[in-house]
DNA sequence: AAGATTGTTGCTTA
DNA sequence: TTAAGCAACAATCT
């Protein structure tokens, strides 16, 4: 999501809403479409797995993905490149064919040929246009992010303490951490070293400081590498991530642990696909 | 054909 | 009140 909102705000702040095209009245919320045009987007935000558009007229566009959304950029090739972001070919759609598609939700129209298309194959995502209360409301029910100084061992020890659940979980339950999702959770809890079916309440400072340490690096280098396409992840040029290479677990059942060579299994928690070494996650 | 899939919400139960 | 565990949402793939 963090590379997607880098995409979007890089090209689209500042942009007048020209048209807005509902193709699918299911994923959008907050009354009427038309509201929209005519206002700017100021900037584009995110908290958590949410972006949240800052609009000129003090309304606020929340946009979740879900498991399958797709946030995708277009624009005439004349103005990529010169000065803006994004090089030429840049916007070549790479996700399998032309925009719009039969899964196109959704799309914002913005001057010179700019474009931006929510494509979304299940349609659990949304579009919802908020006055500034929701806005705040709903972004105040997420918890800190693991690259903030929010998330800090002090904080994740009150979170964990009496917590009967298993961390797993923990880690998915975004009103205490927001942004980790069900691969990232693998990972960070392989790279902490911590059996993910563990009561988040007994671990110790230790491990903490690990879940602590592991999430900073794990979400870290996701971003740097424009993060993770298992399936139907896209970044806002339509491009896929490359932080697969990079899974330890996730993804990998039955293969060779990196770490202690033992055998990667999976399990179900959370009613998710677990992925984990049980030689050297204890 | 059953079971899986990157996420959240709302229901039931404790 | 709060927490835990699931079904539900919906489309597609294996």
């Amino acid at each position: 999501m963090e590379t997607i909102r880098r995409d979007l705000n890089d090209f689209l702040a500042g942009l007048k809403i020209k048209k807005v095209e509902i193709r699918d009245k299911k994923i959008f919320g907050g009354g009427e479409g038309k509201k929209l045009e005519g206002d700017l987007v100021k900037k584009i935000g995110r908290q958590g797995k949410l972006l949240v558009f800052e609009l000129k007229s003090g309304l606020f566009l929340l946009i979740h993905l879900k498991m399958t959304g797709q946030l995708v950029l277009s624009a005439p090739d004349k103005l990529i490149g010169g000065g803006h972001p994004f090089k030429k070919g840049d916007f070549q759609d790479q996700t399998g064919g032309k925009l719009p598609n039969k899964h196109t939700r959704f799309v914002l129209y913005f001057p010179e040929g700019v474009k931006l298309f929510f494509n979304d194959i299940r349609r659990f995502g949304y579009v919802k246009l908020v006055e500034p209360e929701e806005k705040t409301r709903i972004v105040s029910q997420l918890g800190p992010e693991p690259l903030t100084p929010e998330f800090s061992f002090q904080k994740l020890k009150e979170a964990f303490k009496n917590r009967k659940a298993n961390i797993k979980s923990v880690l998915l339950n975004q009103k205490i951490i927001s942004g980790i999702g069900n691969i990232y959770a693998d990972e960070v809890l392989f790279s902490a070293g911590i059996d993910p079916r563990r009561e988040a309440g007994s671990l110790d400072d230790e491990e903490i400081k690990k879940i602590l340490s592991s999430g900073k690096k794990i979400i870290k280098k996701a971003i740097k590498y424009r993060g993770t396409t298992f399936s139907d992840y896209r970044d806002g040029r339509g491009g896929k991530g490359n932080f697969e290479a990079f899974l330890k677990v996730y993804g990998r059942e039955g293969e060779k642990c990196p770490k202690c060579s033992g055998k990667i299994k999976k399990i179900t928690l959370a009613s998710r696909g677990t992925h984990y070494c049980p030689g050297c996650q204890k």
